[in-house]
DNA sequence: TAAGCCTTCGAAACCGCTTTCAGATTGTCA
DNA sequence: TGACAATCTGAAAGCGGTTTCGAAGGCTTA
């Protein structure tokens, strides 16, 4: 606490004004090279870092970048977010993080952090944006705040809301395990969890129907079973399948801890997977990885989707061109959790 | 962003000084209650928020703590994470996570993020200050900026270093899963995973031959294996179990992850649990509950666990008295994981 | 050698808020 | 009614940077 140096003292002590050492700092004007090693010979002598506060206040901007999530602690936000920040400081932006546990009322309480926080950038992940018919008010409040600082909103939308969105390729996703799966020699497949009121969900099924009737298969609406995304809704989810007259060789599952969750019902069901119903799950989360057996997933490249998002808000913020909307491919990780459908 | 409203718009508007307005809205000056009235309409009708910028500036702080921790990924480190947040919003501070992606050189740079904004404390959660003999740079690193900023380091220590340590309290938790196995008739019990240069480690693994000496029961050293704390630690440290000669009829893994790691493992070999082992985990991730079995675990109390963490950080940015160290009680949470021992 | 241009530099204003310090107002008590 | 204290208010000086604007100096060119 003993030394306070100011960008004054840096001036004082190399002999120049405080004008030619903020240049040096910012690096945008010109400055003679004699000079300048001067001046940074005094700035790494005292290892001068300009403070922040005053700096923001003059430049009018934070270079922090603000985080709606609704909850840090499932791994599919986790993970996208280690790698956005990770990109983030890279690119010399901060993200602050609001975690808004589950709950879409706090996000208000979030946005009005974030904002008081005066972010220079906005990302929505989840959340509001993926209700379908959000109540007025949420979609209002986004509104306003995507009105004023750049917005980007991941897996969703907004209404009549100034935002680009960044959006996982569900279609492609889909087609690509409904593919495997029916090259495997599954026709009776089921899409299990999600909510019917998420934007998520409702496109993968979208999707779902769609590839299966480009196989010419049909779909047993019976199959698509929604009850959410934890790893209890897989339970149930399964439980309520196996209540049904006929059930499928073959569900996909709207996340991975559906998946897992499934899994757990199956074994207390002994309910052999893969040899009696092939299961692949979505996201790609580590935790497929170690299940058992190892779950096929539909993986996002967290790290190319990360940067992808922090690269697009930061030129928005640098007021550059960015298309409205831009995808995100995902792929198909075979692992052990699918086999060939049994003849019983 | 027509709207640029300052406090001195306000104090124009509501006819007053701008240090009127100042007062009322930091509350540390008595302010005339028509006068305050009067200005609190302006306020309202603007929606007015002050620069934080300008105010941090001012006042030479940022209300922003920092928090360094290994991985936001590790369900342990989110939860936690999560309720250290809500409970410093309330209390009007921002969380600044770093995640540090389980590299300890990277540490350095967070550190450096972090002063760099400066933040007004900082707070470890694992990482270097768990390592039992941390690299003197790494020492030195955070022995500077806690001489600077008060700092917090929770479950892990740090030689020379200002900083009060939050720890859980291995000691009692050991213990209580030990007393909980003894009675259910276990003498043989083993302790896998965690590291040898981890402080958390080697803690648990003292409180656990102590807890077992005090029952008179003798510890076999080859029981307690180290590998690491993922899940494929656990996997291969049942492996490594099952190549003894003689097994425990009982583990207790160094957290929740290594457990499942266990259990996986375990299945792969057709032990059944907790029919022929008993395993007991550590830390009662939310994973926990929805393993198969279900599995018993040593809880925080997350919540406030959370809160002390935020509560002390603040109480010592605020220069209050705050004792040194301070412990975290923990309980186990009993599921389906262990049974008594069958005889053979 | 003088005129003109380009490069580099410094003084000063500004960003928006907090706070000190002194002055104005009101109230209290003798 | 006057003196004095207690309250409340306003002007102005920071906080630590960035940036504009004008001036000084060096160089080229006629």
């Amino acid at each position: 606490m003993s030394e306070k140096v100011t960008i004054y003292d840096i001036a004082r002590e190399a002999e120049v004004s405080v004008s030619t050492v903020s240049r040096i700092l910012t690096g945008n004007a010109p400055v003679n090279p004699e000079t300048k090693q001067k001046v940074e010979a005094v700035l790494k002598k005292y290892d001068f870092r300009p403070n922040r506060a005053a700096r923001n206040l003059s430049n009018q901007r934070s270079t922090m970048i603000g985080v709606i999530l609704p909850d840090i602690t499932n791994p599919f936000f986790s993970t996208l977010f280690a790698e956005m920040q990770h990109y983030a400081i890279a690119k010399d932006y901060s993200l602050l993080l609001f975690n808004a546990m589950n709950s879409l009322e706090l996000e208000s309480e979030g946005l009005a952090y974030l904002s008081r926080h005066q972010v220079d950038g906005l990302i929505f992940l989840g959340g509001r944006v993926n209700e379908i018919t959000p109540p007025a008010a949420y979609q209002q409040e986004i509104a306003e705040v995507s009105a004023k600082v750049p917005t980007i909103i991941v897996n969703g939308t907004m209404p009549d809301v100034d935002a680009v969105t960044v959006c996982t390729d569900e279609q492609s996703g889909i087609a690509q395990v409904v593919d495997y799966l029916t090259a495997l020699g599954h026709t009776r497949i089921g899409l299990l969890g999600g909510s019917d009121h998420i934007t998520v969900t409702r496109n993968r099924q979208h999707a779902f129907r769609e590839e299966m009737a480009r196989l010419d298969l049909g779909v047993n609406e019976s199959w698509l079973i929604t009850d959410g995304f934890s790893i209890e809704s897989g339970e149930k989810v399964l439980e309520a399948l196996l209540q049904l007259p006929e059930q499928p060789t073959a569900v996909i599952a709207i996340n991975d801890l559906v998946a897992l969750g499934i899994l757990k019902s199956a074994r207390r069901h002994h309910i052999d997977i893969p040899n009696q119903l092939s299961v692949v799950g979505f996201d790609d989360v580590y935790l497929a990885a170690v299940s058992t057996p190892e779950l096929t997933s539909v993986s996002h490249n967290y790290e190319s989707f990360g940067h992808t998002i922090v690269e697009t808000i930061v030129n928005r913020i640098k007021g550059k061109d960015v298309p409205t909307s831009i995808m995100i491919d995902m792929q198909l990780v075979i692992r052990d959790s699918c086999q060939s459908p049994t003849v019983r």
